[in-house]
DNA sequence: GACAAATGATACTTTTATAGTATCATTTAA
DNA sequence: TTAAATGATACTATAAAAGTATCATTTGTC
């Protein structure tokens, strides 16, 4: 039982540290130093972030990244989203249509309720409460 | 992001299927038919059930599965430890000691206050409320 | 007692998601 | 010009979840 993956979880390291420079560009390089990610790995999430724009990139030498946005803008739901796709905590089931009666599944309801709560709870936390 | 997985899932059908018959023995042969689970999963599922103390087996002709205790005391975080072993959300970091700073990771306090309701909400829910 | 219908035990296979690697092309400051 | 960076993309490895197969044993019923 999951709620956060290795890849959600190296992308809030990264954007920490990314965000405690300011407005400094940081690099792969330093990151890697910083938070002993593994290099083509950490590379491969800076770029879904950059594409996600979350953070911006700056090719070339001295180049590397910055935050695209405020740090109070960039929510742990959104790289959730990004990395382990929908919030849904009882997709398994319902989504395969194995269950044979959808509606009124009540352990769904009761699964379903709990969720949205977790939900709106990460919702609150942002980058910038991490630093 | 999966709370419960379907071997979870297959399990409370299962029991709340039984619990309903009240002390008649259920075969799996009936389980089967009225839940729509392939056989040979569901069987190693209750083998499994009968092990850990929540059904009791009877073997031979006419033989099949009774609730071992009452419907009231078969709490779904059970049925969660037994199949998805420890309740923990984020296990992934802490555990592997990839962690730089595991004490005052802001991230995991947050994350782990959430697992605590969320526990906590499933820790309420039994066989019998689904019924 | 024979037999059919059940569970017990156990090992195996398949599928999916997560985690990680490798490589070549392109950009850019010095 | 070159070294240090990112972009794009394809590949591999590992682990967890889901599902299958098989043989042994038990037991009610004819």
């Amino acid at each position: 039982m999951k709620l956060i993956t290795r890849e959600t979880d190296y992308a809030v390291r990264a954007l920490v540290f990314i965000a405690k420079e300011k407005k400094r560009i940081v690099s792969v390089t330093e990151l890697v130093k910083a938070l002993k990610i593994p290099r083509p790995f950490l590379r491969k999430l800076l770029q879904v972030l950059n594409r996600e724009g979350v953070l911006r990139s700056y090719k070339g030498n001295k180049g590397g990244f910055l935050l695209a946005r405020s740090a109070s803008n960039i929510f742990l739901t959104d790289l959730m989203k990004i990395f382990q796709g929908p919030l849904e905590l009882n997709e398994c089931i319902f989504k395969k249509k194995i269950c044979p009666n959808r509606g009124d599944c009540i352990l769904r309801n009761k699964v379903g309720s709990i969720e949205r709560r977790v939900i709106s709870e990460l919702g609150n936390i942002a980058i910038n409460n991490l630093l």
